[in-house]
DNA sequence: AGCCGCGATACCCGCCGGGTATCGACGGCG
DNA sequence: CGCCGTCGATACCCGGCGGGTATCGCGGCT
């Protein structure tokens, strides 16, 4: 099988539409419903069910499609890392990618502290959005990732955890419940008009439900300083608030753990440095 | 990147040879100096040093022969369990890989088990040589595997723990040592006349040593029947011995922990009952 | 009935992957 | 020291396949 008769079947799969996913590939639409013929041919296996509506994934196309993407994934993997060994020297040795506006201590100290290291290489910091960490772990955009445990999944991936800590529920300064000691889940699902923001999810779409949706950290603090919602997270949140906002601790909130993660037939030798100074920390 | 490029390149990479690499291939040598020479040109990096007698890898090279092999296995297990998933009902709905000659108590159970389960498919199950379990789930060959920590690597797989069990030292009956209520692994390696057998490497080289050469269990056993060898064995293999052979426990050999081990991204119901089961034994 | 949307088919072309023949560089050996 | 053997690169040719345009066939909607 080769990469290119996947890339078309990942194509016509997502799309469910062979003439969108030939104009996402840039071709057009024959040649693309021949390759997927083609490929149908070559597995003994019907992948889609046509009709002249549309298209639709038989149980093999949907095997196919998530195989297939986790293949596609580490041949980009492969291409990006040999391209990066092959780089002059003066590029980054390292590519850490974390969730925007999160750790930012403790992955400062981090930095700081492998770049004391004899021998350690340029590291790049890559932020990106909720979810997308593994992804780029997968495919090569970068070499070790900081996760946070049980917000984005490990499965498949090396990790050491690194910082275990509790969390808080902010709320706006001068609400009655910032006098209480301490909260529970339940009690912030029921305060009337401070409802939970909706984070977007990786597909895009928002969970159902009355709060606001927001998309990134920041949003959700100016709309707990605006007063208009409530949010529970770790409770390094705390070094980032200022006098508008209280943080209360959530007794029966999940605990959150930082972990330090990297795929896992990963052989290098600033890699393993790197990982040996977080777990110092 | 098409997969026929990256088979090529690994082709040449593992025979380190333009023409074995090419007849290995079924094709002749210049299409895959080319071939070789394009995929270059595309990366932008060397991957091989010429000389005229000879190939050599550079460190890109290294990379991409590592991360090569990655991605292929990822696509051959693409296309294998796409296959699998369209096989007309009846052929095997799970395949089990397993090391030759061991936990066959615990896999019979666990079979057992799962057949009386409602909802159970087929499983096959697959012996294979120590050390190829891995590989056999990476590349689709199977879907879930037993390994034994500390021998199988684990890295890159999701597992849940069986069984655990502590070590003894197989000897022959007789031998004076089996009056002790315990052993250590320095007495035996200090046992002259009985060495420990050195076992085939995954790369097919043994180790250095006295010891004879052996490849699996039963060679072994026969060896520490005849009062050439001595071992060091989970002990569940007490079951397997007859008078010839006494087992003593070795106190400060690591323990042996039996895992069913799976690919992380699996996605299948029977896959996810069979281990529920499994854990449930 | 007629039109429209969608995937399949028919047919053509140019490129690329594969083959054979040969070259050029290097090492070994008589 | 020159000859030869080995090995990878180059030159050149051919056929097939990937990609393009034009068109068909089927089904749903109005």
């Amino acid at each position: 099988m080769e990469t290119r008769e996947l890339r078309y079947f990942v194509a016509v799969a997502e799309e469910l539409h062979f003439g969108r996913a030939a104009r996402r590939l840039g071709i057009a639409q024959p040649p693309l419903s021949r390759a997927v013929q083609q490929l149908e041919r070559r597995l003994g296996a019907t992948l889609l069910e046509r009709t002249s509506r549309g298209v639709a994934l038989t149980d093999a196309g949907a095997v196919l499609l998530r195989e297939g993407r986790a293949a596609l994934d580490a041949v980009a993997a492969a291409e990006r890392r040999t391209r990066r060994a092959a780089a002059p020297a003066g590029s980054p040795g390292l590519v850490l990618v974390t969730k925007a506006g999160a750790s930012t201590e403790l992955l400062a100290k981090l930095l700081d502290a492998y770049a004391a290291e004899p021998g350690a290489v340029d590291v790049d910091v890559v932020l990106c959005g909720i979810g997308e960490q593994e992804r780029h772990l997968r495919d090569g955009r970068a070499d070790v990732a900081l996760l946070h445990r049980p917000f984005d999944s490990t499965t498949g991936l090396d990790t050491e955890e690194l910082h275990t800590e509790d969390q808080v529920a902010l709320l706006p300064a001068g609400h009655p419940m910032t006098a209480r000691p301490h909260l529970r889940v339940d009690d912030l699902a029921a305060i009337p008009g401070l409802p939970m923001p909706r984070r977007r999810r990786d597909d895009g779409s928002y969970p159902d439900g009355p709060g606001p949706e927001v998309h990134d950290n920041t949003q959700l603090l100016q709309l707990v300083a605006l007063g208009r919602a409530t949010a529970i997270l770790p409770e390094s949140v705390r070094t980032h608030l200022h006098d508008d906002m209280v943080a209360v601790p959530v007794i029966d909130a999940p605990s959150v753990t930082t972990v330090i993660a990297w795929p896992p037939h990963s052989r290098s030798l600033p890699l393993a440095q790197l990982i040996r100074t977080a777990t110092r920390l």
